[in-house]
DNA sequence: GCTCTATGTCAACGGGCAATGACATACGCG
DNA sequence: CGCGTATGTCATTGCCCGTTGACATAGAGC
């Protein structure tokens, strides 16, 4: 597609070549890709022909799938940011995003499909394991705070996923009243979890 | 192993020839093998070779591995109990389960993995979506009741879901004072949601 | 302008997998 | 007992994917 267009304007026809750009050109298309189908169902050339890019760019830049998926994943987990929630106001907030739609916010959702896919496979399990303990987990017992800790943090990050997947699988989103109960519940219960 | 097990014992070395048994166990297996693995990180010759027959047989009896794995996916999802569960008593029970472990309930949790894998793959999500929606959402909606009862379910959806996530991720059971408050809470919650 | 290196492209290979068709044999039926 | 069909097995084929090494060329440094 890139280079269809290349070659009907103006531009070159030749990639520029720019490292950093390809590698974050293919990053990005890994990212999609792997979100959608998996780490097996995911193939280099799809996702080389995806970022304009010859697949074995990809093996010389991330040595190989394996690497990429590595890459993929460690720019998919990064911290949410707990610490900018305000107690009084996030479980509207959230409650509100949770019942629009999913397409609305599209690099979250392939980043959490991404992680959702790669959790429930033995092969990529333990990586994502570790890296949503340190980094979302981890954030969420911060921010909760207060006794049991541990209980709480697991029930809320539970309702956080679940919501997550609700909104991922549903393609009706919820409008008028039924929306609006949605959002008036669905903050009481994020608010009850986050009292002691 | 079904083979090693048969030339220790007395029993014949060539397979009983029954086409039921035989097709109940390639079924069998490959529900294990889809849910852990995916639908390409799956193999037929290991899905046989679990089953205890050759893989040959798959394509005679299911037509190919599509067709495997269509039957596989309409016999994981099966309508939930719902009508058996008591107003006063299933959100403690619920609880309980959820604070378990996942290895607990094996069967389960392999159907479990199964629908999620495949709810998030863009070529099966169609089926399960549709599945989900007239087995589990229908039955969730009939017995909860009341007003609102699009909002509320949906939200008791993803709660469901997300506790069963949440189950599946965590490696460390939950002990002692935090295993208590987890269920209490998490009851609390469930038993909120089915109150108008 | 020359050269050298980083960047990008191409073609081929090797492995592994699903699928296929020929072959083997138990079991029902006469 | 003999035959035929359903059931199970085996060897082969063809395809697809990840990887690799040789080749091409833009662009920097001199």
């Amino acid at each position: 597609m890139t280079k269809v267009a290349a070659l009907v304007s103006d531009r070159p026809v030749v990639r520029k070549r720019d490292a950093e750009a390809t590698q974050a050109a293919i990053l990005a298309a890994a990212k999609s890709h792997f979100a959608r189908s998996g780490y097996e169902g995911a193939f280099l050339r799809d996702i080389a022909a995806d970022a304009g890019v010859d697949a074995a760019l990809i093996n010389r830049y991330f040595g190989g799938k394996d690497g990429l998926f590595a890459a993929a994943l460690k720019h998919s987990i990064r911290p949410h940011a707990f610490h900018d929630w305000q107690r009084e106001t996030f479980a509207v907030e959230m409650a509100k995003m949770m019942a629009g739609h999913a397409h609305q916010d599209m690099d979250r959702t392939h980043a959490f499909q991404f992680l959702l896919r790669a959790a429930t496979s033995p092969v990529t399990a333990p990586l994502v394991n570790a890296a949503v303990q340190e980094r979302f987990m981890g954030p969420i017992r911060a921010w909760i705070g207060g006794p049991n800790v541990e209980a709480r943090a697991r029930i809320f990050a539970a309702v956080f996923i679940g919501l997550l997947v609700e909104r991922l699988i549903r393609d009706e989103p919820l409008e008028g009243r039924e929306r609006k109960v949605f959002i008036e519940r669905t903050a009481a219960v994020l608010q009850s979890l986050v009292e002691a």
